[in-house]
DNA sequence: GCGAAATAATTGTTCAAACGATTATCGTTG
DNA sequence: CAACGATAATCGTTTGAACAATTATTTCGC
């Protein structure tokens, strides 16, 4: 390839350590949800619809429609329409709450944990398949180091 | 809380380290990119479209639509309309390329340059706000660790 | 107890993502 | 050189995400 003056590359900066990580986890993000999202929509589900189905299933309990999405680890805007159309799929049930009339609680249905249970085995290889050959020290150095990264870093406005 | 019997947790299995170590990602890229898409929104650019303006300096050169999807790090499914939104924004501008025309070749425009030039300093902050307070140690370890799990990991089919 | 602020959820609307099908061009091969 | 398969990009359509504004209910201050 010809490289005239014009095109010529600017000087290469250091690349900031910062920004590498970053790049590492975006990158290390990507392939691993792109097994599990692949998996679950071979079932039917959504990242964000699994989620909420292992929410309520660790909850064991009807949870209120805000404390479910709290507990998202990727953030939902619209909560409503997610349960929207798992409720129209039959994998949860809402109820408006007797003792706080605006809160509605969420539930998961028997269909919502029998689609679970068919995907606690294929989700654990799914995990394996990703990150098996890792030592049990090494993926315990990158929770460490991660949760690090996050308790240390300047709270986000 | 009450917890009848039908609520009660199952026995809780030994929480799979595979999985923490995948949850403790998503939460990093989780609030890491909160900060990150915060900033380039207030600057009218999606983390896509940062990094294809981000490619396309770095080329120096016009590449190939394909070539900029192949590079990003979050896989595109419709670069064209993307791209469309880019040239009416007037970030980048688009020709057919003469040797093979099947190609459109993408170009950044100095609008794109000079919108990535305002942006270099503040993501630089923003990347040290989110890891800064890291030693280089644990930066590197982080890339290292992530690296080797993707290398080590079954090829995605 | 009454009005203001706060909270929980829904809804309206706009815009982008996802996925498949389609068009145009190129390379190859018989 | 004509036809076939492969490749690059685009387009059609459906679905979901994002963001703001609204409604309904509760709580708190006075």
């Amino acid at each position: 390839m010809v490289r005239t003056l014009k095109d010529a590359p600017r000087p290469k900066r250091a690349p900031l350590p910062e920004e590498e990580a970053y790049l590492s986890i975006l990158r290390a993000v990507g392939w691993m949800s792109t097994r599990l999202t692949r998996l679950l929509k071979a079932h039917g589900l959504t990242p964000a619809q699994y989620n909420i189905l292992r929410i309520l299933r660790g909850a064991g309990a009807p949870l209120p429609c805000l404390e479910v999405a709290h507990r998202l680890i990727t953030p939902e805007p619209d909560i409503t329409r997610l349960l929207d159309r798992m409720e129209k799929a039959g994998l949860i049930t809402r109820h408006r709450s007797i003792r706080d009339r605006r809160v509605v609680d969420v539930s998961i249905t028997p269909l919502g944990r029998r689609t679970l249970t068919g995907l606690d085995g294929p989700v654990i290889e799914t995990h394996r398949a990703n990150l098996g050959h890792m030592s049990r020290n090494d993926l315990a150095e990158i929770s460490r180091l991660l949760e690090k990264a996050k308790t240390g870093a300047e709270p986000i406005g």
